[in-house]
DNA sequence: TCTGGGGTCCTAGGACCC
DNA sequence: TCTGGGGTCCTAGGACCC
């Protein structure tokens, strides 16, 4: 049976999520922004028109911002997750074999669909998911999951293609092809793309007839696969199960400079708590705790970075026990003097944790701890985040991110429900 | 003044062993 | 001048993704 995929790509994810909720957004320029109102991570096709980039920090838009009365809000990770999960849940009824390949995208596997026409029934998927969720997505359709994503690329762009393009019945391909900047391509990124073209090739057709050895030599197996993938030879399989997570990372750039220990550690402790609930969600122990600190490398000024890795005596969730090891971390590796602008926490060597051996000498209540988790992680997700916390975590925070223009948790929060009115 | 956060995979090279 | 060879494991760093 030949192999066939489809992307979904939600279009300006962020950006549709918010005008879902406040339609007024619509038609004009929106920008969402990252952690502390940092840079742009979404753009509406508005906001894409003025010529603002993606990743570009705000304070250089600025111009732009108030000429031409762009709408800017602080990024809203409740809201989109939130309704991310619904495009998925819909996109779910229409196969069984779904890979959630990311917030805003998924590949489906139509394998099996070749008697339909499958421009029609891309429609079909494209208008449900904007009626249940009120997302609109791009759909590619191809014979491998790189050219899925040209075909993606092309319904994004290309108006009468109304948001689904099918590659396999494209008379044209390499015309299409030709059309596609070899940086385009997935899995093709700055370096690669510089490479390629110091060596002539510009496009997904150059890449496509670009020569095996030189490809495996200068790009690895990962390069070799992407060719062989725009010719239409499937190396990346549909992972319908996730694979257990590696690793588990929580940092965040402060609001302003931390510039004392005693600062210092209550955002680690903030960010271990953070870490160690993500790890109970995911069932999941750790074995290896790092804790990272760091200065602000923008800025002229003395600059000081280090980490602390802890490989910990028995594997474990508990943020009690993340704490006792995190903070004396920190301890070690503070020096006094310097203008703080990041510090996180990373859980690596990651255990099932069903599996946690148990030390001889280890003599804790374990079973007490997982109560107390329990009971910490059930108020927390029932009243709201940080309700019960950890005394080390701080009680002013003043170290925290800024979220100046965040929309409300209009699906995750009672409060924040939208309310219809007759008018 | 102001520049995100969280991941994955692959490869080269060193340590170590026989 | 000449300085073993090969396997395995681990880690750091580089590339990419959204």
């Amino acid at each position: 049976m030949p192999l066939l995929f489809a992307l979904v790509d939600c279009n300006n994810f962020y950006v549709s999520c918010e005008r879902v909720f406040d339609p007024k957004l619509e038609g004009k320029p929106v920008v969402v922004l990252s952690n502390n109102d940092g840079i742009v991570v979404a753009r509406s096709n508005e906001a894409k028109a003025l010529g603002i980039k993606m990743g570009v920090p705000e304070f250089q838009i600025r111009h732009l911002i108030r000429r031409y009365n762009v709408q800017v809000l602080s990024s809203n990770y409740a809201l989109y997750g939130d309704m991310s999960q619904r495009v998925m849940d819909t996109l779910a009824q229409f196969t069984p074999n779904l890979e959630v390949y990311s917030i805003d995208e998924a590949f489906l596997s139509l394998s099996g669909f070749t008697s339909r026409d499958l421009t029609d029934y891309g429609r079909t998927i494209r208008t449900k998911v904007k009626r249940w969720t009120g997302i609109p997505v791009s759909i590619g359709i191809a014979e491998t999951k790189t050219l899925a994503k040209v075909a993606a690329w092309r319904a994004k762009r290309c108006k009468d293609a109304a948001g689904v393009f099918d590659l396999t019945a494209c008379q044209d391909r390499d015309v299409l092809l030709a059309s596609i900047p070899a940086e385009d391509i997935w899995g093709i990124g700055p370096n690669y793309a510089r490479l390629l073209t110091l060596h002539g090739i510009q496009t997904a057709l150059d890449l496509r007839m670009a020569d095996d050895h030189w490809i495996r030599k200068r790009m690895g197996v990962v390069g070799a696969r992407i060719v062989q993938e725009l010719r239409g030879v499937s190396c990346l399989p549909l992972e319908e199960c996730p694979a257990p997570k590696q690793g588990i990372t929580v940092s965040r750039s402060f609001g302003r400079p931390v510039t004392t220990v005693a600062e210092m550690k209550e955002s680690v402790a903030f960010y271990t708590s953070r870490a160690a609930k993500k790890l109970r969600e995911e069932r999941l122990a750790v074995t290896v705790l790092t804790v990272f600190l760091t200065t602000n490398t923008f800025k002229d000024e003395p600059q000081y970075s280090n980490a602390a890795t802890i490989k910990l005596p028995v594997a474990t969730d508990s943020t009690s026990d993340l704490l006792r090891y995190a903070l004396p971390g920190v301890e070690r590796i503070f020096r006094e003097g310097y203008r703080y602008k990041k510090a996180g926490v990373m859980l690596t060597a990651l255990v099932p944790a069903s599996q946690v051996q148990v030390d001889l000498f280890d003599h804790q209540d374990r079973d007490r701890s997982r109560r107390l988790m329990r009971t910490l992680d059930g108020l927390n997700d029932c009243i709201g985040a940080g309700t019960l916390r950890y005394a080390a975590e701080g009680m002013t925070q003043h170290w925290k991110a800024r979220f100046e223009r965040r929309s409300p948790a209009y699906t995750t929060n009672w409060r924040d429900l939208p309310v219809a009115k007759a008018s």
